[in-house]
RNA sequence: GGUCCCAUCGUCUAGCGGUUAGGACAUCGGCCUCUCACGCCGGUAACGCGGGUUCGAUUCCCGCUGGGAUCGCCA
């Protein structure tokens, strides 16, 4: 290899939203480009015009975004190579299937798609599991009069083989009597995968491939193309796939597929990265990274060859780690984290100290920041959700006498801290002969509305002293039947 | 079916000829305890099969079996 910088890109169709195994592609790429100092380029290979919308292009891009992917050339930035849309370089890749026309690599088919499909389906009738072969009928026919439209067509070898060093794979080698003449550029003018992206990866430098391992197959005919067209072709390192729990291809049926369902369920990026970035790749039995510990340690030797089932609890597990870890989450960026969920469920004038005086009870117990906006939920809403269930159990009429002492030794407590309240309430139980399973969970109910929560006195502690005897006082009048919950 | 690829606990994986086959998630016990969590301790659980190579195979080679990818004027 030469001692330029690679090049890299990620190559998404806007055809959707940004999958997970997109992701984990764009990941080792943007990886690999920051570790050496290369370039990381996004490109948008919109020629599937049935089924790319620019909406799906602007959530790609604000998914990445989110990801902290950055790039370093793309549709939105620009760049010595652009433009960066495919459907914009329509001109080149004509000159491109021009240019090999005239080398004898390349040409023009007048069959139209009635024919072939026609002979499709002779070859179907004589043996269902025959597969068609494009025949070379136009490979020497010379245009018809008056001219039709056409599609160029590849004149692929018939001998031979094709092999290739693959970085993660290793040698790979494909008999070309498989191949057949591939239609690289539609009768429409737009060029299909095969031909628009090595046009491009040609005409962008690119250096090095990463890609899933559904693209093996093609790249066999990339490197015909290359050949055939005199260019170098970059390094291949393809990814195992990453697949759903029951082994099929990972789709909506199987949960959340989409980046953007784990932004908003309150996954931090990195969370999300560390779980994805081991699907093909491991640093010895470490599995919690940030983006920053990834680019130092990755390499192509430590990838793996075989494919992954994805584990939705893994994950969970994973982002939780990220979510509860200080080192991996500051206490603004969870604050932050917090108060945008919390608006989201609709509180306004959130009291950001409130949430940081609760945030170490909570982070503890919310795996995702949605979680943790329901945690702090009784922290901002007054009167607090009463939990019917919760209501029914604890706030019984039996309860309303320990609820009143417990209350009135609250409101004479002489500071509000928790280490002091509990002490009261436990030398008052003493007395009593009681413990404090014989009041906590009444006096849970009463205060958060629900039947868990974090420790009681942490929890009055932050509410304060007022709102806490407030709601011990509904708590007393659900006890005796003189409020309702 | 053709072509390509893969194969360690249920899952993600460590292992790169000699290990009591390790970790994590999940799961099952227990501890902690005002509930829920967190945390801690412990258990169950894997080298697909058959041949080689070797003093010795989870590890190297071959076959089988199993699984996946792909066979479009989609990407």
């Amino acid at each position: 290899m030469s001692s330029a910088k690679p090049r890299l890109r990620f190559a998404p169709s806007p055809t959707g939203y940004l999958h997970i195994g997109g992701v984990r592609t764009a990941l080792f790429n943007w990886l690999w480009a920051r570790k050496t100092g290369g370039t990381f380029i996004l490109r948008i290979e919109d020629t599937d015009q049935e089924r790319s919308t620019p909406e799906n292009e602007q959530i790609i891009l604000r998914d990445l975004s989110w990801l902290g992917l950055n790039w370093d050339e793309g549709p939105d930035v620009g760049g010595p190579n652009g433009p960066y849309r495919q459907m914009e370089r329509l001109a080149l890749y004509h000159s491109f299937a021009d240019k090999l026309i005239e080398k004898g690599g390349a040409y023009r088919c007048y069959c139209t798609k009635e024919e072939l499909d026609a002979q499709r389906e002779a070859v179907k009738a004589k043996d269902p599991k025959g597969q068609f072969r494009y025949p070379g009928t136009c490979r020497d026919r010379k245009p018809p009069y008056p001219e039709r439209p056409y599609v160029v067509r590849l004149k692929a070898p018939s001998s031979g083989t094709i092999t290739y060093n693959d970085l993660v794979f290793g040698e790979v080698s494909t008999p070309n009597n498989t191949q057949q003449d591939w239609v690289l550029i539609r009768n429409d003018g737009v060029p299909l995968y095969n031909f628009g992206c090595v046009i491009d990866d040609i005409t962008m430098g690119i250096t090095l491939v990463a890609r899933g391992r559904d693209h093996m197959i093609n790249t066999p005919i990339q490197l015909i193309l290359y050949e055939a067209l005199g260019y170098t072709p970059p390094q291949f390192a393809h990814l195992p796939m990453m697949l759903a729990p029951d082994g099929t291809k990972l789709s909506k049926r199987h949960g959340a597929v989409a980046v953007g369902e784990y932004r908003e369920k309150g996954l931090t990026p990195d969370g999300l990265l560390s779980y994805l970035v081991r699907f093909g790749w491991s640093f010895g039995d470490e599995e919690i990274f940030t983006k920053q510990s990834l680019v130092e340690k990755f390499d192509w030797e430590r990838c793996s060859k075989s494919d992954g089932k994805f584990d939705f609890k893994k994950l969970a597990a994973v982002a939780f780690e990220h979510l509860k870890r200080d080192d991996l989450t500051s206490a603004k960026d969870y604050v932050d984290g917090a108060e945008k969920f919390l608006t989201k469920k609709g509180f306004a004038n959130i009291d950001r100290n409130k949430i940081e005086e609760a945030m170490p009870m909570i982070r503890e117990r919310a795996q995702t920041f949605i979680e943790a906006a329901d945690a702090l939920d009784y922290f901002f809403r007054e009167p607090p959700t009463m939990d019917e269930k919760a209501v029914k159990k604890q706030l019984t009429a039996d309860k309303a006498a320990h609820l009143a002492t417990f209350r009135q030794l609250m409101a004479n407590a002489p500071s509000f801290k928790a280490k002091e309240l509990e002490a009261i309430v436990l030398e008052w139980l003493a007395k009593e002969g009681l413990t404090l399973k014989d009041v906590a969970q009444a006096a849970r109910v009463a205060v958060t509305g629900r039947a868990a929560s974090p420790g009681l006195f942490e929890v009055m502690e932050v509410l304060g002293r007022d709102i806490c005897l407030a709601r011990l006082d509904r708590g007393i009048e659900i006890c005796k039947g003189s409020a309702q919950a």
